[in-house]
DNA sequence: CTCTGGAGA
């Protein structure tokens, strides 16, 4: 079929093309979509949208799109960028029912919702048919639909099937600058697909500051630059380094509400348990200097991720008012982890309190670590939290350091996520969209020769890469399941051991936030309840008593209330389930379970669970500690394991770096089924002198021993 | 004795 042919939908007999068709439409009323009237409310958002700064540059982008592969677009917030450019290229004819599709990538599942909601309002169409979304667990779009927000990882795992990406003929990468994991790996493949597909556009959206960057990689795109519209934010810096910014943040809420003239604050900190105890802190404090008929009421907000839904929406209360008529208004705080930055945006914030400092994942290749550290934000994270204090009027932020550190301490952008994770996922991900050349990939930012060595030499040792480094068939099935490498392999591995449903469970149960919960005020009843689940052999066999437990009560939330299970965790850990089971499914992989009463049952599971796991075993020393194996890191079982009989072997899940080296999520393992299991991974001739290998020497010697003995 | 920022057909 001729794609370029022109085709006459108006039935006005005219031979234009169908976008200058829908033009002709529009002009008369009618919604070139859906061949009704636009609506009264489609009036009255354009009004609005007219006066958004990015309005004007319309034509100008038009242009530049017209005319270059990519384009990159520096847009400030209030710009409307996120929400009108996506439009302007729809309508420019980028996309069209049944011929091709304009996608928009977002870093969050959220944004991608409710971009797509508000664009099919302004577009005056039903959200899921022209205009829809992809999120994981969310596919909210139909055979019409010509715009589609998804995140970035969505898109990635569309590209898997799909390499040339033939469905879209152009692709809008929008907070760019943000350099998710999924973006930069787009970012690298889709140059690689601009090269075939000569028709495709890419529009790269990006907050101030690193726009020539995204251009230079993008061979010198033309940028455009639309201005925002926000109110000027007043910066204090302390004009000596503090030594304690928790303190100091305090301090200067507390100042702020008692010196300052009405308006919110947002303090910025960096995790849950500072979070908590600043809050009673400030708390503490303004009760212990109150002065009623001075200032008003203080209402404190913490804000994390895993803080439940109805105690995030406290945020967006309004401040409490006088406390007698004519007394001063009151003012709320919220106290918020870096969602406040990017995810979550509060009104009415006029006064911000930044101590420069937020968790951080790091990666450490030689010991194949990672975890998150507290370190400095960069210069690019300060500005856009200086920025929260003038969304709806101007407002002042205080930066709890000296402003030579600003200028000259902290970086100018933060590291790029690509250069701070693990990347045995990603190559899984790149081998299977089929590059082969992981050194010469054009990242936009390579990741460390040596990160991508010990990723390829996992995917090695777990039998997803042959020696020469191609996919295995393994591998193939391996990268179809949305998991890291290990969960992958374990989940693939588990129908030989007969336990594929049980690990089905335990796997979805790995894969979601904390289940078990801890209230610092109930901790004693939380250790209880969850020594009701324990299994002695470790946490792995105890969050599937957990999901059984969970399955028995019918997934009731008083259920998990009264027991300190996290009922969204299991919520979210049935959806995962789910997912990964239709999977397997595609996969023509076999549900199947041990009998319950067989002795092997919970043998089998753990042996499954060893054959994703193995590279991540300690070793009990005869000085009493773990060492990790080959690493040689001296590590402690994390004080919330339930288990407490040390075995010699035990795998785990994560390595966690805080007062000490901890392994958490750890269940005891034999000897023997680490060298029948993975005899290549403990194999004595690769293996380091140590404790570990003369226990692995004593399990040869006994192997050998049994084969040759006559039967 | 425990401290997880975001995200994933």
């Amino acid at each position: 079929m001729d794609r370029k042919r022109k085709v006459d939908i108006t039935g006005l007999g005219s031979t234009s093309t169908p976008a200058e068709d829908a033009a002709k439409k529009r002009n008369m009323g009618i919604n070139p979509f859906t061949g009704a009237p636009y609506s009264r409310k489609y009036y009255d958002i354009l009004e609005k949208r007219k006066k958004l700064p990015v309005h004007q540059f319309l034509d100008d982008l038009m242009d530049k799109v017209k005319n270059n592969q990519t384009v990159v677009v520096e847009g400030e917030t209030g710009s409307g960028k996120t929400t009108q450019i996506p439009q302007f290229l729809v309508e420019a004819g980028y996309g069209a029912i049944g011929e091709g599709c304009v996608a928009c990538t977002q870093p969050r599942r959220v944004a991608a919702m409710s971009i797509a909601n508000r664009v099919s309002d302004e577009m005056d169409v039903n959200l899921g048919d022209i205009v829809g979304y992809s999120i994981r667990f969310e596919i909210k779009n139909g055979p019409r639909t010509i715009l589609n927000f998804m995140t970035d990882g969505m898109l990635l795992r569309e590209a898997m099937n799909d390499p040339f990406l033939a469905k879209y003929k152009c692709i809008v990468l929008d907070e760019a600058h943000e350099r998710t994991l999924a973006t930069d790996v787009l970012m690298g493949l889709i140059k690689e697909v601009l090269k075939n597909r000569p028709d495709m556009r890419v529009v790269v959206m990006s907050a101030t500051l690193d726009a020539e960057k995204f251009q230079k990689y993008f061979d010198n795109a033309p940028l455009l630059k639309v201005p925002g519209r926000t109110f000027p934010v007043e910066i204090f810096y302390t004009p000596t380094p503090e030594r304690d910014y928790v303190e100091a943040a305090v301090r200067t809420v507390v100042q702020i509400h008692k010196c300052e003239d009405p308006g919110d604050v947002l303090l910025f900190l960096t995790g849950e348990v500072e979070i908590e105890d600043a809050c009673r802190a400030i708390r503490a404090e303004v009760e212990k200097s109150q002065d009623p008929t001075k200032e008003g009421e203080l209402a404190v907000y913490p804000l994390y991720s895993s803080l439940p839904p109805a105690a995030q929406q406290k945020i967006f209360r309004e401040a409490p008012g006088p406390k007698f008529p004519g007394g001063p208004v009151g003012r709320k705080v919220v106290v918020s982890t870096n969602v406040a930055e990017t995810s979550l945006t509060i009104d009415g914030i006029v006064y911000v309190v930044d101590p420069g400092f937020s968790k951080q994942k790091v990666y450490n290749p030689r010991i194949r670590v990672e975890s998150l550290l507290v370190s400095p934000i960069s210069r690019a994270s300060a500005q856009q939290r200086s920025g929260r204090a003038g969304r709806t009027r101007p407002g002042k932020c205080f930066r709890l350091y000296t402003e030579q550190s600003f200028k000259e301490e902290l970086l100018e952008q933060t590291y790029p996520e690509i250069l701070r994770s693990k990347m045995s996922n990603t190559v899984l991900t790149l081998l299977k969209l089929g590059v082969e050349d992981l050194v010469h990939f054009d990242f936009m930012d390579p990741p460390a020769p040596e990160t991508l060595m010990r990723a390829l030499e996992l995917l090695n040792y777990l039998g997803a890469l042959d020696d020469e480094g191609s996919l295995t068939d393994l591998g193939n099935k391996m990268s179809e399941l949305p998991l890291d490498p290990q969960l992958a392999k374990v989940l693939l591995a588990s129908p030989d051991y007969g336990c594929s449903n049980e690990v089905l469970s335990i796997v979805a149960m790995l894969s979601v936030p904390q289940v078990f919960m801890r209230p610092k005020e109930a901790q004693k009843a939380a250790d209880e309840a969850k020594a009701e689940f324990a299994h002695i052999d470790g946490d792995h066999l105890t969050l599937l008593n957990a999901y059984h437990a969970y399955k028995q009560n019918g997934g009731s939330k008083d259920w998990c209330f009264s027991n300190f299970i996290n009922s969204r965790s299991m919520v979210s850990a049935e959806n995962v389930r789910e997912q990964l089971g239709r999977l397997m499914g595609r996969l023509e992989l076999r549900m199947v379970s041990t009998e319950f009463t067989a002795r092997d049952y919970y043998t089998n599971i753990k042996k499954a669970l060893t054959a994703g796991m193995f590279m991540q075993v300690a070793h009990l020393e005869r000085s009493g500690h773990y060492l990790t194996v080959k690493d040689n890191q001296v590590v402690s079982i994390h004080p919330s394991s339930v288990l407490d009989n040390k075995p010699v072997w035990c795998m785990f899940e994560e390595f966690v770096l805080t007062s000490k080296n901890y392994i958490r999520t750890v269940t005891g393992v034999q000897a023997d089924w680490l060298v029948e299991i993975a005899p290549h991974y403990f194999d004595l001739e690769n293996f380091p002198e140590c404790e570990a290998k003369h226990d692995l020497e004593a399990v040869y010697r006994r192997k050998d021993k049994s084969q040759q003995r006559p039967k």
